[in-house]
RNA sequence: GUGGGUAUAGCUCAGUCGGUAGAGCGCUGGAUUGUGGUUCCAGUUGUCGCGGGUUCGAUUCCCGUUACUCACCCCA
């Protein structure tokens, strides 16, 4: 393959970190899809949809300048003067449509959510791609706590309905914005004096991020790290109370949860509540973190809306994929192969063929004028149920051939009937054939 | 962005201690003039990722490069 732009022969290939989604492959994902989204509308939650391109400015302000992600990853052009971003996330578009909106005035609650492609520069790895999808919920409006679990058990339902059992919860509560600038101060002060100690990447937190060092996997750092204040000490008797009614509403939803003072992750906007999901999946190596959420409190009237408390999460779904393994069932509707010999055949063969699809009967013609061995074949490989065979004896019989594939049996039956006959058997109805 | 590994047929991979390549799967045809999933036979597919160096000769060794992949960083 040879990979130089300049040469003729260079090959066109999917750019750097994006992939295409095959139809077998693509069958998983709707069934991953269509879980996430009646779970997400059994607790009432809709869904929205934005833009995939954002005013860069939207970023930069809410995921937080400093960030990795805003800072070196996003997808940003110019464009008739505007600045513009790709989005890398979601929350930040959604509470953009919801101040936008004056969502606010019009009902004291709001359940979103949204699924869809997210963009960031980043180095391809496995579970971690250049644009790759995101399904997410998002709730406006109510302080928590108990909602703040409840998002966490939408979560897990929708890992466990797609049959990964192998989960931990992880929790955490950064505080409100008064406590992180404490906490801040706090560890500023605690790793200071042992930065010569600390690694390249930790003192380059020290500056941009601190809460980063304590989640760090550098030897030179657990010392250092194990040692910091928690933040669970630093916050305020508020803040301290919603964490602990958090913790008891996902005791009563029966859902097991680690408390990870050193969970911080790298967006700027969380507020209070902060939880991960990790698969055990061993395939997944690095990338073990499924879902990933939080509270954002000030999101809202950062962005010019009212003062509203929100909190959402996001799951990665190719993650999602692998944590389910390969063994997934895609299913395919049962059909009918339409196999034809002959053109006089081929003709009969659209026209039914199009009755069948008019019936609600998935189906496919074979116009190659093949032989019936050969398209038989197909009719097999295609994971139809049943291969309708027109040839010159049917067409002057005025019946046609229907050969069920898996019992290996096969009947006449006369033209005008081979519509019915089928929709009994193959039609929507009966579509449940494992393929 | 940093470090390691890999790159051979459509797919999965073997191989050449340097003399320009194979298997399985797949696909096509035949055994079976119109009956498939098993079997048997035959056929089909490659600029051995790309560029350069060493060499009489490089797919093989060396360097670079690109892609993929794993770890770090970061995150879903």
């Amino acid at each position: 393959m040879p990979n130089h732009p300049t040469s003729p022969a260079a090959k066109l290939r999917a750019v750097r970190g994006m992939n295409d989604i095959l139809p077998d492959e693509a069958r998983k994902w709707h069934r991953v899809e269509s879980v996430f989204r009646s779970t997400a509308e059994l607790y009432g939650y809709g869904e929205l949809r934005t833009p995939i391109i954002e005013d860069t400015a939207l970023f930069v302000r809410q995921v937080g300048e400093t960030t990795d992600v805003v800072e070196k990853e996003m997808y940003s052009f110019e464009r008739h003067g505007d600045q513009l971003t790709v989005r890398p996330e979601g929350t930040a578009g959604a509470a953009r449509a919801y101040v936008e909106h004056g969502v606010a005035a019009k009902e004291p609650i709001t359940r979103w959510y949204y699924l869809g492609p997210m963009f960031r520069g980043e180095r391809p790895a496995k579970g971690r791609y250049r644009q790759f999808y995101q399904a997410g919920c998002e709730l406006y409006g109510d302080p928590g706590p108990v909602c703040d679990a409840e998002m966490i058990e939408l979560a897990m339902r929708v890992l466990r309905g797609l049959g990964i059992n192998a989960l931990t919860v992880h929790v955490n509560s950064l505080g409100s914005a008064g406590t992180r600038e404490r906490y801040r101060a706090a560890l500023l002060q605690h790793f200071t004096p042992l930065a010569a100690e600390l690694s390249e990447d930790s003192r380059r937190r020290l500056e941009k991020n601190p809460l980063r060092i304590l989640d760090s996997k550098d030897p030179k750092d657990r010392a250092a790290a194990a040692a910091a204040p928690s933040i669970l000490e630093v916050l305020d008797d508020a803040d301290r109370e919603h964490f602990a009614a958090v913790r008891a509403a996902l005791d009563a939803l029966h859902i097991e949860h680690i408390v990870d003072p050193k969970l911080v992750r790298g967006l700027d906007y969380y507020t209070r509540t902060l939880f991960e999901i990790k698969a055990e999946a061993a395939d997944l190596g690095a990338q073990s973190t499924v879902c990933g959420g939080g509270r954002y409190d000030e999101m809202v009237e950062g962005l010019g809306g009212p003062k509203t408390p929100a909190i959402g999460f996001a799951m990665g779904l190719e993650r999602i994929l692998v944590a389910m393994g390969a063994d997934v069932a895609a299913t395919r509707p049962a059909s009918v192969y339409v196999a034809a010999m002959g053109r006089p055949a081929i003709a009969a063969a659209l026209e039914i063929a199009s009755g069948l699809r008019s019936g609600g009967i998935p189906c496919e013609v074979d116009a190659r004028d093949a032989k019936l061995k050969s398209m038989l074949k197909r009719a097999d490989a295609s994971g139809a149920a049943y291969c309708l065979i027109i040839g010159e004896d049917e067409l002057s019989r005025g019946a046609f051939t229907v050969k069920d594939l898996a019992a290996r049996a096969q009947w006449e039956v006369a033209r005008a009937e081979v519509v019915p006959f089928l929709a009994g058997r193959a039609g929507p109805a009966a579509s449940e054939a494992p393929r």
